[in-house]
DNA sequence: CAAATAACCG
């Protein structure tokens, strides 16, 4: 797929006079090409033709050569570096940047050093590059350093650098520094909001980053584009969907509808608010498409659990001419494994690299040991693991191990549980699925063994906390408490429902209870009270009849809880759109979407 | 050439 450019017909009349006059005159360069350079082959045809142009060592286009350099040739961007005598500050700089974009960050750090070794000054954009690349290598120290550096040559306050210093310190897991540096600013400038926004929604904390959103509009601020990005994001991680529609409105309002980054947000807030029909809707209106845009819609669709409808777009996609990218991949691949379309995944995760020139990453191959696994394939993924280019992280034994649990095959999982041991990134939710498995099989004595392994490395279960939004406002349900105003009157809705239910054939699955000591009474109590449970109950109160219920869960949803409100929609005649940790159930005349693959 | 959406498992 990848186009070979041509160089510019340079080949003279042969028998004119003046041939040797027309050898003098260097072909000219196509300069406007250099920004359509994807390969490093492209670049190396580039650089011949700057040979043959005589202009190797003209500063400016060596700049720009660089500049063009895609990431994963910042050796040969070097070479070019090296090759000229005395670079100046926007070359640093370029060079710089180019690393800050590589898979190795953090090299713009020795370049910045090499930089005022030399004796060249910083400008406005090296604080920025290299607090960039501090941010992306998540490389705190170096970042603190660099702060400090720019302190001491007066950058710290300069605009440019400030809103840099927050996003840089915000990716390295230190919120509070970046508010501290926030809280320095006057307020007045949107592109420090718009950091601290984006800060706030890159930890997980939109109702923070809405709470600055509306600060910005009462300080009479203009919003940006980038502001209503990272703004819709935290609509989307609440899965709040009427305030995601206001904020629809708002962007229409404000002409931003015509950004297409925009569009592509509000493709993925309505996708991950349970609204596919907005999404679809957002993504027709759309003038023009980018490979982002049609990435969003393939997701939205891949976790609506419509896979046939993700690949087909996917099709369409590459039939309109737009390159798909890593991305893209995801969506399928996801598509894929969560729809059980083994054969197909497989097949277009073997055309990423050649066909497509996407180099799979371990995210890709998080998805093909998921598309495996939760087929069944389980020994194949285990291979697949071991076999890989590169080191596994905890997340594919994880996938991996919760297909064990699915599956039933104790043994395999408790080889997963063990590696995700020895890279000792254990999450509470490891220890739950291998314990239940061992549970489920009366192996007693592993329980007890993980229960105490479970407290010897200090991993906590986290709690499941269900919200849905009743006229405007989130209500919060945890498993078994009773905070909430109106827990009471959930709790006693629910086994109102759970009467009804079992009269039409409904039997509590008490075999997965994480609890070994239970009795059975006290394992379907623990079970009838679960977050989820106690969130459609309270809908089911406070709605008219009919309403659909948007419910979003912090955890993956359990088996028991899904057969449930498969029947609540039958016999209470409700469709109830359940948002998992990363995929969406709609619950319908007493089937769910995913076809209980999930 | 500052701020930046889309992302495998739980």
């Amino acid at each position: 797929m990848s186009t070979t450019f041509t160089a510019s017909p340079l080949s003279p009349a042969k028998s004119r006079p003046n041939e040797a006059i027309a050898k003098e005159t260097p072909p000219p360069f196509p300069f406007s090409l250099l920004t359509k350079c994807t390969s490093l082959r492209q670049l190396q045809q580039l650089h011949a033709l700057a040979i043959k142009s005589r202009l190797q060592h003209h500063p400016p286009l060596l700049t720009k050569l660089i500049t063009s350099c895609p990431p994963s040739a910042m050796d040969y961007a070097r070479r070019l570096f090296d090759q000229i005598p005395d670079p100046d500050v926007v070359l640093f700089n370029t060079l710089s940047r180019g690393y800050s974009r590589s898979d190795d960050p953090i090299q713009s750090v020795a370049v910045f050093a090499r930089m005022l070794d030399a004796g060249v000054g910083p400008d406005d954009y090296s604080f920025p590059t290299l607090l960039k690349a501090c941010a992306s290598a998540k490389a705190s120290e170096e970042g603190r350093q660099a702060h400090g550096a720019a302190v001491k040559l007066g950058f710290a306050d300069n605009i440019y650098v400030l809103p840099t210093l927050i996003s840089m310190y915000a990716e390295c897991g230190e919120l509070n520094v970046a508010r501290a540096l926030f809280a320095r600013t006057d307020g007045r400038c949107v592109i420090s909001y718009n950091s601290m926004i984006t800060a706030c929604v890159r930890s997980s904390r939109p109702s923070e980053a809405l709470a600055l959103f509306r600060e910005l509009q009462a300080k009479g601020l203009e919003p940006t584009d980038v502001t209503m990005l990272s703004v819709l994001s935290s609509c989307a991680l609440l899965g709040a969907l009427e305030l995601g529609k206001w904020i629809h409105e708002y962007v229409r309002k404000n002409g931003f509808g015509s950004f297409v980054k925009v569009n592509t947000a509000l493709i993925d807030m309505y996708a991950k608010c349970g609204s596919l029909e907005d999404a679809i809707g957002v993504f027709g209106d759309m003038g023009s498409k980018d490979t982002q845009a049609w990435s969003a819609m393939i997701v939205a669709y891949a976790i609506h659990g419509h896979g046939s409808k993700a690949i087909s777009l996917f099709e369409e996609m590459l039939k309109e001419g737009i390159k798909p990218d890593g991305i893209t991949f995801l969506g399928v691949l996801y598509a894929c494994s969560h729809s059980g379309k083994v054969e197909e995944g497989l097949g277009y995760f073997r055309t990423m690299r050649g066909r497509h020139g996407v180099i799979p990453g371990i995210k890709h191959y998080g998805c093909v040991v998921d598309l495996l696994a939760r087929a069944g394939r389980l020994d194949e993924a285990f291979e697949f693991i071991d076999g890989l280019p590169m080191q596994p992280t905890p997340i594919l034994w994880r996938t991996l191990l919760s297909a064990c649990g699915g599956h039933g095959d104790v043994d395999l999982g408790k080889r997963a549980f063990e590696r995700i041991l020895e890279l000792d990134d254990t999450h509470g939710g490891d220890y739950v699925i291998i314990s239940n498995m061992c549970a489920s099989d009366g192996r007693w004595e592993d329980v007890n063994r993980i229960r105490q392994l479970m407290s010897e490395r200090g991993a906590v279960k986290v709690p499941g906390c269900s919200s849905i939004e009743v006229a405007n406002t989130v209500h919060e349900f945890f498993s078994g408490d009773g905070k909430h105003p109106q827990s009471e009157a959930a709790h006693r809705m629910v086994d109102e429902v759970v009467e009804r239910l079992k009269s039409v054939g409904y039997v509590p699955d008490t075999s997965r209870v994480f609890h070994v000591d239970m009795g059975e009474e006290e394992k379907e109590a623990s079970l009838r009270y679960h977050s989820e449970k106690l969130a459609i109950a309270f809908g089911l109160i406070n709605t008219p009849p009919g309403t659909t219920l948007r419910v979003v869960k912090n955890l993956r949803v359990c088996g028991d809880c899904h057969s449930m409100a498969k029947m609540v929609s039958m016999a209470f005649d409700r469709e109830i759109v359940l948002r998992d940790l990363n995929r969406f159930h709609h619950f319908k005349d007493g089937l769910c979407s995913c076809g209980d693959f999930w």
